[in-house]
DNA sequence: TTTCTACTTTGTAATGATTACAATATAATT
DNA sequence: AATTATATTGTAATCATTACAAAGTAGAAA
């Protein structure tokens, strides 16, 4: 499910959804850059190639593109949002020591106990913390 | 793994931890309140037994005992944490209609993907959000 | 029991992420 | 090029959480 910058340009054709420099450019980040990152990180990098961008943008891009279904939230830090342009199923890993937080191709389904049949699952959240083997190998 | 208030202010001595009478009423409160509340829960409903409550307090409170691993944060919300006197291992579903967080008897090793080998797991998260049975049967 | 001291609680102020809002700007249609 | 609904921007507000210093207290020692 990792989308191309054209493919999204595209589902947002379909919506009629305004093509906007801003939105691009924050969709093209996200795309080219798979680090989960932060709004401050997407606002700092943007703000070069945008001089006039605001970060009220950021966060309204950002949660205009998460309702559209076409960017997920991660909510692995307890203190601020990160943002994912892959919108398929799968968890996350973060290292406490390094910081990275890695993708984990898995079936999530697998996961869904007994116990909810009859609920409806709209969203399923698979996180692990701990030591990455690069940090745990030095 | 849902233990007693008892078992926990044992805990606490056999770790030297002062048994204050805030620290026993915020888990006496766990103990008794298994609905998973907020800091906001937690605090007003003490704070008609023990009137000089601070928030602060609360905090520091809910932040230590976690440290000790005697309670565990429960990052479902997107905007303030939830606390929980159940430290054994265990999924959430929060319904969106009624706001009920579920506990959820799993076994959580198995959602483990392969890609993790050699990772150090120190921390397990499995949330689900959706519509719960009851509310969708209305 | 009283004293002592390190640890805890308390209240206020600060922080930091996120949102509200109104003025300005712009994408896309006519 | 004109129009208009929608988006961007900057500033101020919100709200959960933390920092910090003064006052209070649990528990050990005398």
């Amino acid at each position: 499910m990792k989308k191309s910058l054209d493919e999204l340009i595209k589902e947002l054709k379909e919506k009629n959804i305004r093509l906007t420099h801003q939105r691009l450019k924050v969709l093209e980040y996200l795309v080219n850059n798979r680090t989960h990152p932060t709004v401050d990180q997407i606002y700092k990098a943007l703000k070069k190639e945008v001089p006039s961008l605001s970060k009220t943008t950021i966060y309204n891009t950002l949660n205009y593109l998460s309702e559209l279904k076409l960017i997920k939230v991660v909510a692995i830090e307890d203190n601020e949002a990160r943002f994912d342009g892959d919108t398929g199923d799968h968890g996350h890993f973060k290292c406490n020591s390094c910081g990275k937080i890695y993708d984990l191709d898995m079936d999530m389904d697998k996961c869904i106990p007994e116990n909810l049949n009859g609920f409806r699952i709209d969203e399923k959240i698979v996180h692990f913390k701990g030591i990455c083997k690069r940090c745990l190998s030095r």
